[in-house]
DNA sequence: GTATCTGCAAAACATTTGCAATTCT
DNA sequence: AGAATTGCAAATGTTTTGCAGATAC
């Protein structure tokens, strides 16, 4: 089975139809860990499919967004980004070169992998959630 | 010693000329810790201050954060937050209700305090630096 | 009186939306 | 044919920029 078919067999799995645009998005985001903003999807895959619109892109990702394909990484401040690595995990933007690095959490929590030589200039934690109160008030 | 004296003070030592906007900007973020968004602020103030442009508010954000006098928060999607507490803490957003609060973290790093009740949805984790490759390039 | 700061209007982007054309089954 | 998908064009919303007038020292 080769790489394309394999995604789309994926993509079933996880209910979404696997049109030629979907899984073209989903392979170059297996292929290429870098956590992709809209604009590098496009720009690496318009070359190949010529009528490829940004369009479809976003409409790709938030599809991807919604069935739990993909994680949203909001690390940049002007651009979103897309991970298909929906594991755990933290990430490292680094300032100059703008690669995005993935960090492995050990089993208590604390920063275990690939953080020997960073230069650590800033740190963001971020919970989303339910607040105590809007866990209380009746569902609609 | 009143508020607005003091927190001119405070602009002065760390650099900034304490214009009658950026008193009031800083004011309100010490007063209310509530994380604000450029567009918070100009509403909160601009009934006060009927001159007040949002481009000046954009402008003190900016300003403010070269200085270090705040830190940028991009825990929301949409719109960059403010937060005038400087020191490393990490920050829950509800789904509901948007509110944005503070979560102190203990000596080893883990989350201490203000998480009980929470309802985790999902975690963010993010470090900003230079990765090891940078670092060894000499500066310009 | 000269620097700086403010604020209006316009520009620059990232993202979303409306809708018509295309594709798939 | 019917339903879903794609993609163009226009809209939306946040943030930045250019510049002229106002303010401060």
């Amino acid at each position: 089975m080769n790489s394309f078919e394999s995604t789309a067999q994926y993509l079933k799995e996880k209910g979404i139809k696997p049109s030629y645009q979907r899984v073209r998005v989903l392979d170059y985001m297996l292929q290429n860990k870098n956590h992709p903003t809209v604009d590098m999807l496009y720009s690496a895959l318009s070359p190949e499919i010529p009528t490829l619109s940004k369009t479809t892109v976003y409409n790709t990702v938030n599809l991807f967004l919604e069935k739990g394909v993909v994680q949203l990484i909001g690390i940049d401040e002007q651009e979103m980004r897309y991970d298909a690595d929906i594991t755990t995990h933290a990430h490292f933007k680094c300032d100059r070169c703008g690669r995005i690095l993935d960090l492995r959490l050990n089993s208590e929590g604390a920063i275990f992998q690939g953080i020997e030589g960073l230069k650590i200039r800033e740190i963001q934690f971020y919970l989303k959630g339910l607040c105590q109160e809007c866990q209380a008030v009746k569902k609609v």
